[in-house]
DNA sequence: GCCCCTTATATTGTATGCAATGCTCAAGTG
DNA sequence: CACTTGAGCATTGCATACAATATAAGGGGC
């Protein structure tokens, strides 16, 4: 079962050859998309008789998902997701804040016209997303608008950290719900940042992007404690997510 | 066969048991204090045998510093350790200063007195090694005190990137010359820096602090360059600050 | 009946062996 | 003489085997 699963991302999975590369890959979609739920345990042999692989690459891609911080990695007692605790939502939003402003403020200094002509357009993709009420897709582009403000920074390492702090969030699989209200004011946000953007108005642009994050987190958080997450960091809680 | 350096750090080696882990910490500690310098080859037989261990927990080391950035892992070439380019040097304190700038945002409305306090006193000893030149010293202390500040801010997430970052940016070990000039107004800029704390003036600290790292940027550039780093990796950009 | 200790099992950590890929160098051909 | 091409070697990638540790269950003592 479940042999021939590399069909669909061949070029990520073969292109790059090194397996263990390919299997953190998947890993990380499985954790991404919920396949592996936080708190879970991740056992070995499981997960290799599962891919048709063998232990040494599997935990070769478990130590780096693990330097990314989507996994725990307890000395005896093997791998498995992390749950976030309120706290380090908290917390991660707070530097994602940061680092999105800063790419905003390099942005508007380095921006082309080109990359401001897409951002414009993903920009009304997304307001007729909205007004559609299509909330995945809104998503989706919302997301290629941050992360294309975030290239025109011209700072690989910004996006890299960026990019790991967003899989950490992404974790916990926010992307559900969003009250009119909250939505409406997020496209607001959007129409003020990319006028600032438009007008290369670097410090008020880090000052829109900073907000704009904390009204995320805001949102996040919410649905978050809806959902009841593991409270604090110790927390016994085998959360028996029946759903 | 300077094999027994464990001394100081034998709590890390040895008390955490899993091997990988303290032959990471040994691999970090190579490569910083630079008996692994940028570019060079890791070849996995050699580095097994100077620690008398096998290929397996080596390999699961090197994923691991791979993740964080201090080597490059070419799927059939092996590991060798990271070279900044100028870009990299530039994107990673454009970064830092960022984070270090809400660091002490958010240490001005959470620090506590206690710490408020160890951070003067570090000051000052800092201050006595400027006035009696100990270079080595003074950058230990004022390591120290970058940290505390780190700490302050109450976010875990916050020192993780931050101690990622540095030790990128340690591996080019800078640690060697700053001439009198450099060195004076780094020390006025901690003053300033301490009372900006102390006053818990969260905006003028992060204007401070953002400012503070940018001149240290510098420095490390110049000595960079002097020294002669594998060229830049796109054309010269216009240089920003010229303290 | 409850608790502790012992033992058995399962899972992780480490070592070794084999296969595949890349590199070096030398020989042959234009 | 320069270039290509092939074989041999070295190194990495993956799989398997063994050792160590934690977890769970069962029996004995109190």
């Amino acid at each position: 079962m479940a042999l021939d699963q590399q069909a669909d991302e061949t070029e990520k999975s073969t292109r790059r050859g090194t397996l263990q590369d390919s299997v953190a890959d998947r890993l990380r979609a499985m954790i991404t998309e919920g396949q592996l739920q936080p708190g879970q345990r991740i056992p070995e042999q499981a997960i290799c008789d599962t891919l048709g692989i063998s232990r040494t690459p599997l935990r070769e891609a478990l130590r780096a998902l693990s330097a990314e911080g989507l996994v725990e990695l307890e000395p005896n007692k093997g791998a498995r997701v992390v749950t976030l605790s309120e706290t380090d939502v908290d917390e991660a939003f707070e530097v994602m804040a940061a680092l999105e402003a800063l790419a905003g403020r390099l942005a508007c200094e380095q921006i082309s016209d080109a990359e401001l002509a897409d951002i414009r357009a993903s920009h009304h993709e997304m307001l007729a997303h909205f007004h559609r009420g299509d909330l995945q897709r809104y998503f989706k582009t919302n997301q290629h608008i941050h992360q294309a403000i975030l290239a025109a920074a011209r700072n690989q390492t910004l996006v890299q950290m960026y990019a790991s702090l967003s899989a950490r969030i992404r974790l916990s699989r926010y992307h559900t719900t969003l009250s009119a209200a909250q939505w409406r004011q997020a496209v607001d946000e959007h129409e003020e940042i990319l006028a600032a953007l438009e007008e290369r108005d670097g410090e008020r642009l880090t000052r829109l992007l900073a907000q704009h994050l904390l009204h995320k987190k805001a949102v996040v958080k919410a649905h978050f404690l809806g959902k009841g997450v593991a409270g604090a960091r110790s927390g016994g809680g085998s959360e028996t997510q029946g759903a």
